[in-house]
RNA sequence: GCCCGGAUGGCGGAAUUGGUAGACGCAAGGGACUUAAAAUCCCUCGGGGGCAACUCCAUGCCGGUUCGAUUCCGGCUCCGGGCACCA
């Protein structure tokens, strides 16, 4: 054996083992319990991070474990390809984003290789292949045939400078990112799907779901939003329906109906009709919309902006009382949610009653609490109360509780033909189409008599031309009229191709279906799903917990109900990972913009007054300070990544692997440290030693158990200990992190065995080879090569995982940790089996515990059973 | 603003079902080996008090339940994720 670990030699070895032996290449086998084992695919950015290494993994670790558990494992990997990115380095360095792309992959896959994951290769696929996203563009016409695709307008960032439609991102502080220019909101034609149509499904069956985190369940379950509620319809004034050209009504949609007397107004989103109505006889009330139609789509902005409203001087009719109530125009309201519309209720809402304080709009009471609290907060105003009580001050229906009270209105209402009980979801439908040129063609074409033609079959799949190059101003598809111009599939007439691309979720609502088909060259899925499907473990970042959760779920059912192969839920277990965090400094020059600094090249120091200082070199030598700006994820744009590759390249993979797994538990947010990279190498390479150390003196002899003395017995009952808590902590927990300081404890425990003896060399050997096989899925390489080190047979791969021996885990004597009044007051060693009495008197004529018990007797004594005794005096 | 998490030594973290707070590792300090350095090995390492045995305090903050709370409950603070066109 070789004296010094050798990472690079040995990891390339390692490599090209599993390689030449087609190790991880999976295929069905019937009968043989399958383990679909999938971390969600990487966006080609151009390098890995430590997100990546974390998430990759997490992943193989668990792919290589349930290997050796006897599960016939297929874990495979791709490339989420589309997306803005590609387009912003094309308008960087005017590289077409599909070489900016494949070349990046190309990159990243080098990289991927070089960390030895158990990947089945030959299912690799990228989205923005042809072969691939031709099956975004066939599921999405069989959508449109089903009714599930639908056209529609929506509001969009509308850029007035670049005359373009900006992403959420590239907005900033309502402005355009590149331009400055204030940002308007702006209503395009899109196609969306139906979601909404399975909001109860995916809302339910969140309850199969028992392999995801709680917290994952309940945010689904939140943004779903399933709220029981009536629908309420306020007949028109004569004056607004006058103004409206007809009769006719204001509907709104309210949990609240039991507080229906106590309206006051109501408000309408800006995009109303009947807002849009008034205003076009107002220019103060035009003036008001137009200001509403400012600034970005963004709910996490609308929900901080000021309440504003203006009074459009017209009424509704209250359906009991027939009283006039005041329709205004607000902020507030979005036209997308229920009817864009709501019943202003200030002394029972929050948002109604901070809105109606603000305008002077009345506050009416009808609502108290059956025990008084309510009267706190009647006068002087101070807060809604928000609470369920009793009614009051409500005509026939004053005195009911909540339940009935809504139950009374309802009824009341459905008799009158204005108003239901109704069931209304916060989730909305999804809109799809991207005024972007990376990404999937959305296969439609527009002719001037037929209307909207969906493109034949046969003509799939429209390709994306390739060499096109943004510049940041509208869609280059749309300035291609090779794209564009076509003939109409209906009347052969001269058309215009669909200019829109597809949201990126698309492309990764189904690529785990096309894994299991990854060659089926004439259909989207193949038989293949009903094997692999469902994804035994899905591994994947915290910030994906909802939006491309619920449309793979959404979309995996869709394809279901068209009669496609296919799952009701995709993924059955879900593991969350943590985001990697790191430090970030920046400054900004007097003049240009600000400027991020690698945290690793940034000193700390202290000023004159005491405070830190953080300072930093700049390329030209210059020494600056910087400031610090917190912790955030790893990103290019603060750049305060770090580069996997360099420590692989320094350390070699599993050190890196090891680390990644050791810093923290896989669901909790990391922070990284540049150190304890350090601490991991130093551990495998003592590994290595150690094993050198021991073979050194030639083969072990075999073992005998029965022969043992107790030294010998108590290192042999550690390290079974060890396999037995490694196994439950990689098995069942996923805590790789304890997994590892357990075998780390285990190697310490060996070290300091310094039996020469025969037994002593064969317990020492076993112990070895248990640290080799708990720890192979986590540092695979080094482990592959102290198995044959060791003198086993075969490659550790085709190992399988042992069970712990129950004799070795035997012991004789055990702890009881001794309270006094539940404060820690003494240890005492008892016989294992021993019985409650004489754990007692033990205990108690222990002398440190007389010494805190005294002479009167105990008041109680609790006894849990091999582990503690509590005497209460 | 709304929804979901988190907070434990100088640092990352451990304590699995309410039962020994600080496993394992990093950093730091001391020592051995070495001409020297690197590497390696050994020791110390939450805070206060005490010569010591030992003892008191301590898991973001305030309060509660319990024989016993890092763990459960209520109220905060700060940090992180998501908020529908970043992926």
């Amino acid at each position: 054996m070789q004296e010094f670990y050798d990472p690079a030699a040995l990891e390339k070895a390692a490599q090209s083992y599993w390689d030449g032996s087609g190790a991880f290449a999976a295929t069905e086998t019937p009968g043989r319990p399958k383990y679909y084992c999938l971390f969600m695919f990487p966006y080609p950015s151009g390098r890995l991070h430590m997100g990546h290494v974390r998430n990759y993994t997490i992943g193989d670790v668990l792919a290589r474990f349930m290997r050796m558990q006897g599960r016939n494992v297929m874990q495979p990997m791709g490339w989420d390809a589309f997306g803005l990115p590609a387009e912003n380095a094309a308008m960087q360095n005017g590289v077409p984003p599909a070489k900016w792309t494949r070349d990046n992959i190309a990159y990243m896959k080098r990289q991927l290789k070089s960390l030895g994951l158990a990947l089945d290769w030959r299912r690799e696929l990228a989205t923005c292949d042809p072969g691939y996203y031709r099956w975004n563009q066939w599921l999405f016409l069989r959508m449109l045939e089903a009714g599930i695709a639908y056209r529609r307008t929506g509001v969009v960032n509308w850029d007035p400078v670049d005359q373009t439609v900006l992403a959420n991102e590239q907005v900033i502080d309502g402005r355009g990112w590149r331009t400055g220019a204030l940002i308007e909101k702006r209503e395009i034609p899109m196609y969306y799907l139906n979601i909404t149509r399975y909001a109860q499904e995916l809302l339910d069956s969140l309850e199969s779901l028992g392999g995801w985190p709680e917290r994952v369940r309940v945010m689904q379950a939140n943004w779903i939003g399933r709220s029981e509620g009536v629908e309420i319809s306020f007949a028109y004034d004569a004056k607004l329906a006058a103004l409206m050209g007809a009769e006719g009504n204001l509907k709104v949609f309210t949990t609240r109906a039991d507080t229906l007397f106590g309206a006051t107004f109501m408000a309408i989103a800006a995009e109303h009709p009947i807002a849009t109505a008034v205003a076009a006889g107002n220019a103060s009330i035009a003036q008001f919309v137009a200001e509403c139609k400012r600034g970005s789509v963004m709910e996490a902005d609308i929900a901080v902006q000021v309440k504003k409203g203006v009074p459009t001087g017209l009424h509704v009719l209250h359906p009991f009382t027939g009283e006039p109530i005041p329709v205004w125009i607000a902020n507030y309201v979005l036209m997308g949610y229920g009817e864009g519309a709501v019943m202003g209720v200030p002394a029972h809402d929050e948002r109604d009653f901070e809105f109606a304080s603000r305008a002077g709009i009345a506050i009416r009471t009808v609502v108290r609490s059956a025990t008084g609290a309510y009267e706190t907060v009647v006068a002087p105003w101070q807060d809604a109360y928000g609470e369920h009580g009793i009614t009051v001050d409500s005509g026939e229906f004053s005195g009911l509780t909540f339940q009935a009270a809504v139950d009374a209105i309802a009824a009341a209402l459905e008799a009158r033909g204005i108003g239901r009980k109704r069931v209304q979801f916060r989730l909305r439908d999804w809109g799809i189409s991207r005024q972007r040129y990376w990404g999937c063609p959305i296969p439609l074409i527009h002719c001037g008599t037929c209307g909207d033609v969906p493109v034949p079959d046969a003509q799939l799949p429209v390709v994306l031309p390739e060499g096109l190059v943004p510049d940041g101003s509208g869609n280059p598809l749309g300035k291609t009229p090779a794209f564009y111009e076509c003939t109409c599939p209906k009347c052969g007439a001269a058309a215009r191709r669909e200019t829109d691309t597809m949201d990126t979720f698309v492309d990764s609502s189904w690529y785990f279906l096309r894994y299991a088909s990854f060659d089926a060259a004439q259909a989207m899925v193949d038989e293949r799903v009903r094997y692999w499907l469902p994804v035994d473990q899905y591994i994947g970042g915290i910030e994906h917990a909802i939006l491309h959760l619920l449309y793979s779920r959404f979309w995996t059912k869709v394809m279901r109900d068209l009669a496609l192969p296919s799952v009701d839920e995709p993924f059955s277990n879900l593991l969350t990972q943590g985001m990697v965090l790191n430090h970030i400094y920046s400054r900004t020059p007097a003049e240009g913009r600000r400027q991020y600094f690698d945290p690793a090249q940034v000193t700390t120091g202290e000023g004159a007054d005491g405070a830190k200082r953080y300072t930093t070199q700049l390329p030209g030598g210059e020494t600056v300070e910087v400031q610090y700006d917190g912790l955030g994820t790893m990103s290019k744009s603060r750049n305060n990544g770090v580069d996997p590759q360099l420590l692989v390249e320094r350390f070699g993979a599993d050190t890196v692997r090891l680390f990644a797994m050791f810093a923290a538990p896989p669901e909790q947010t990391m922070l990284w440290s540049d150190e304890g990279v350090e601490g991991s190498f130093r551990f495998i390479r003592r590994l290595w030693t150690a094993v050198h150390d021991h073979l050194r003196a030639g083969p072990a002899p075999a073992l005998d158990a029965a022969a043992l003395d107790a030294g010998q017995k108590s290192l042999r009952r550690a390290a079974h200990q060890t396999l037995a808590k490694v196994t439950d902590d990689i098995g069942r927990r996923h805590t790789f992190n304890t997994a590892i300081a357990a075998v780390m404890e285990l190697l310490n425990t060996v070290s300091r065995f310094e039996d020469a003896s025969p037994q002593g060399r064969a317990v020492r050997q076993e112990a070895f080879s248990i640290i080799t096989l708990a720890l192979s899925p986590i540092a695979p390489h080094v482990c592959h090569a102290l198995w044959q080190e060791l003198g086993h047979r075969g490659a550790l791969i085709d190992e399988p995982w042992p069970a712990p021996d129950a004799a070795a885990l035997v012991q004789d004597e055990i702890e009881i940790s001794v309270q006094v009044n539940g404060k820690m007051r003494a240890r005492v060693s008892i016989t294992a089996g021993a019985d409650e009495a004489t754990v007692r008197t033990v205990v108690l004529t222990d002398e440190r515990v007389q010494k805190f018990v005294g002479a009167a007797p105990p008041r109680k004594v609790i006894y849990v059973p091999g582990k503690l005794v509590n005497i209460v005096v």
